[in-house]
DNA sequence: TCAATACTTTAGAATTAATATAATGTATTA
DNA sequence: TAATACATTATATTAATTCTAAAGTATTGA
């Protein structure tokens, strides 16, 4: 199985035609020997850098919010002026660079596991993800 | 001191003057009897409903912006269209109730500690603060 | 107290991310 | 391979947020 088989087989699984375009996202997205964090428009510009293919905005909104219904993709919940997502759909947490407004992954098994004492009547927790915020730390201020 | 002097005490302290919006402003925020969590549509809504003062969408922007620099309000990391704000500045956590979209705190003494075995060189940690999506529980369809 | 000054408020405009539209194009199917 | 259904795109629209500039108000110092 090729690795063209295997984004055709991810586009279909989201319902989904594989066309140039999608196979392209694909490419970015799952061809990535890391995985990474990405705004839209910064998808858009990786796809005009590494190929001659053309691909409209509204494609890569649509094809990237297939991907997340389906779990290829998550969404960072973090509240910023655009949304940011990730290529590693594991269970895992956020450091968050306040000084260089960058994303690191924390793996879920760097973490004990959070445990919440308190429950909420007919509720059920289906995730728990953290951003821990970071900054500079000068030892010579203290 | 009065409320209203602690209100003047606050905007000061945030580096504005008092005036009859921004006092209005601090009412609705800081007179509550309960923590909330608020848009800042919804925060002009309420203030139009309390009283008879007009206040403008940039003015709300603006003092509310004010008060998170200052840490009288936190803005809370969830990723949506638009930003939620939070009266409770201690730290906490939420859940997040994704079918009716609302947000409910978790003190942190709810919470046993987080422990991230894992550092940044260079970096400290300033803060760290989760969202719990939770959703109904329907032990039926178990 | 009272002007001069500096900061505020506001309506409306500008900006920006995200979504919708509808005409043209392409994959799928039988 | 033709008919159909779905895609792509440029453009328009929407909605949150920010900006602007004119008119208003708090502050300051004489």
């Amino acid at each position: 199985m090729t690795y063209v088989d295997q984004y055709i087989d991810k586009l279909r699984k989201s319902g989904l035609r594989p066309t140039k375009q999608r196979i392209k996202i694909c490419e970015v997205l799952f061809n990535a020997e890391k995985t990474f964090h990405f705004t839209i428009k910064e998808l858009v510009k990786i796809i005009e850098n590494q190929a001659n293919i053309k691909v409209s905005l509204a494609t890569v909104y649509n094809t990237v919010h297939a991907f997340i219904k389906k779990g290829y993709l998550k969404e960072i919940p973090l509240n910023a002026s655009q949304s940011y997502y990730d290529t590693n759909v594991t269970h895992h947490h956020h450091f968050f660079d306040e000084e260089e407004n960058k994303l690191i992954d924390i793996n879920q098994e760097d973490v004990d596991d959070i445990n919440i004492k308190r429950t909420i009547p007919g509720k059920k927790i289906r995730s728990v993800e953290f951003i821990a915020k970071i900054v500079s730390d000068n030892q010579s201020q203290k």
